[in-house]
DNA sequence: TAAAAAATTGTACACTGTACATTTTTAACG
DNA sequence: CGTTAAAAATGTACAGTGTACAATTTTTTA
C-alpha cells in the first residue's frame, strides 16, 4: 500500500514537490520504516512509476477494446489522454532518473514493456506479411514520435508556438509513416487531405 | 558570470544533484548574494537553461553551415549531437518545470525560439510554394518527432529495446513526412529502401 | 512461556531553498 | 578630502529533504 499511497501523493503534488517523508506521514509510517521497506528514495519513485505504467497499460487496453476500427487513433489518443489525465504521475516517469549504476530490475522492465507490446501488436497487424518482422522497430519509432508531441504539448512548447491540435498532428505523422511502411499505395490521400492543419 | 558558472555546474552534476549553494561556492559568492541577484532557484535554472538554448542554437548553426547539401540530416544529427555532448545541460531543460503561475519571460522565449526558427527556415525551403505557409506547423511537428527519439535514446528506452540506430530512425520519420508534404512524388524510395532498418 | 525473527521507531547528520536584517563596498556630491 | 546615499554582499535562521543506524516494539516460532 506504500506504493499506492506514494502514487497518490505523486499525482497530487508532482515530482518536484514529492517527498518520501510525506508519503510515510500519509500512510502512518515513520520515515525509518519507509526507508527500511523501500531501500531508498529512488526505489520508491521507481516503484511508483512502474505502477503508473500498469495503470497506463490498462487505460490503453480499454481504449483499444472500444475502438477496433481505428486502433492507431486509439493508441495515439490514449497516449495523450493518459498523460493529460494523470499529468503529475506521467511526468514523473520521465523526470526521475535512476543513478547510472542503478539498473532497472528485470521485473519492472517486463511490466513497463507491456505498453510497448500493445503498440507492436497493433502495428504488426497493419503491416504486410513481407515486412512484419520490422514491426517492433517501427512501433518503437512511432511511440517516440507520439511521445515527443505529447511532451511538447504538456510542457507548453506547442501552446507557446500557437499549436492547437497536437494530437491530430501526432496522428498525422504516425499515419504517414504507417502508410509508407504498408507500401505507399494510397499516399495520395495525404497530398489531397494534408492532415488536419487548420483544425 | 553566475549563469555561466551555474551552467558548468549543471553540466557536471546534472539536474538532480544541482544546487544553487554549490554554484555560489564555485563563484565565490555567498548564498545570500546569489539569492539577491537571481531571485530564486527557479530563476537561476531558467537562466541556465536559456543559456543552453543559446549554445545549442550556435551548435546547430555551425552544423548547418557545413552541410548545405543535406540540411535535414544536419538538423537531426545536430539535435542528437548536442544532446549527447551536453547530456546533463540538455536534460535539465526538460527536467525543470516552472511553477504554473510563473510564465517564461518574453526575452527568454525569444532566445529559445531561435532554435525553432532555424528548423522552420530549412523546412520552408524544401516545401513547394503552394504549401509554404504550412512550414512552421510541420517544422514544429518534426522537431517533436526528433525530440521523442532523442529522449528515448538518452533515457535508455531504445537501448533497452535493442534499438541501435535511433538517429537514422528519426531521420527516416522526418524524411517520410517531408516527402509527403512535398507532394508524395518520389515516395517509392521509401518502399524500396525502407530507411536503415538493419543499420 | 522463552527465544528468535521481523517490523517499526526515533534520532542524528549533512544538505537544500528561502528569507531577511546586517554589514561592507561603491558611487556621487559638496 | 569627508559625507551621504545607493548598491552589493554577507551571515544566519528556518523548515524542509534523503539517508543511516542503533534501539525498540511487535510478531512468529519452537
Amino acid at each position: 500500500m506504500l506504493v499506492v499511497e506514494g502514487h497518490k501523493h505523486m499525482a497530487e503534488v508532482g515530482f518536484s514537490r514529492f517527498s518520501a517523508r510525506e508519503v510515510a506521514k500519509r500512510i502512518g509510517y515513520s520515515i525509518g520504516t519507509l526507508y527500511n521497506v523501500m531501500g531508498s528514495y529512488d526505489h520508491l519513485v521507481m516503484a511508483i512509476n512502474t505502477r503508473t505504467f500498469v495503470l497506463w497499460t490498462a487505460y490503453m487496453q480499454v481504449r483499444l477494446d472500444g475502438a477496433e476500427k481505428d486502433p492507431i487513433r486509439a493508441l495515439v489518443e490514449g497516449y495523450f489522454g493518459f498523460a493529460h489525465a494523470n499529468r503529475n504521475a506521467w511526468t514523473a516517469i520521465y523526470d526521475h532518473h535512476l543513478p547510472p549504476d542503478f539498473a532497472l530490475p528485470e521485473e519492472h522492465e517486463a511490466v513497463r514493456g507491456r505498453l510497448t507490446d500493445l503498440v507492436v501488436a497493433k502495428v504488426a497487424a497493419l503491416l504486410p506479411d513481407a515486412c512484419r518482422e520490422a514491426a517492433p522497430r517501427l512501433a518503437r519509432s512511432l511511440v517516440a514520435t507520439v511521445h515527443g508531441h505529447c511532451v511538447f504539448d504538456l510542457n507548453g512548447s506547442f501552446r507557446l508556438m500557437g499549436e492547437q491540435a497536437p494530437v491530430e498532428m501526432a496522428l498525422d505523422r504516425v499515419r504517414e509513416s504507417l502508410a509508407i511502411a504498408q507500401g505507399g499505395g494510397d499516399l495520395t490521400e495525404f497530398v489531397i487531405d494534408r492532415g488536419s492543419q487548420d483544425g
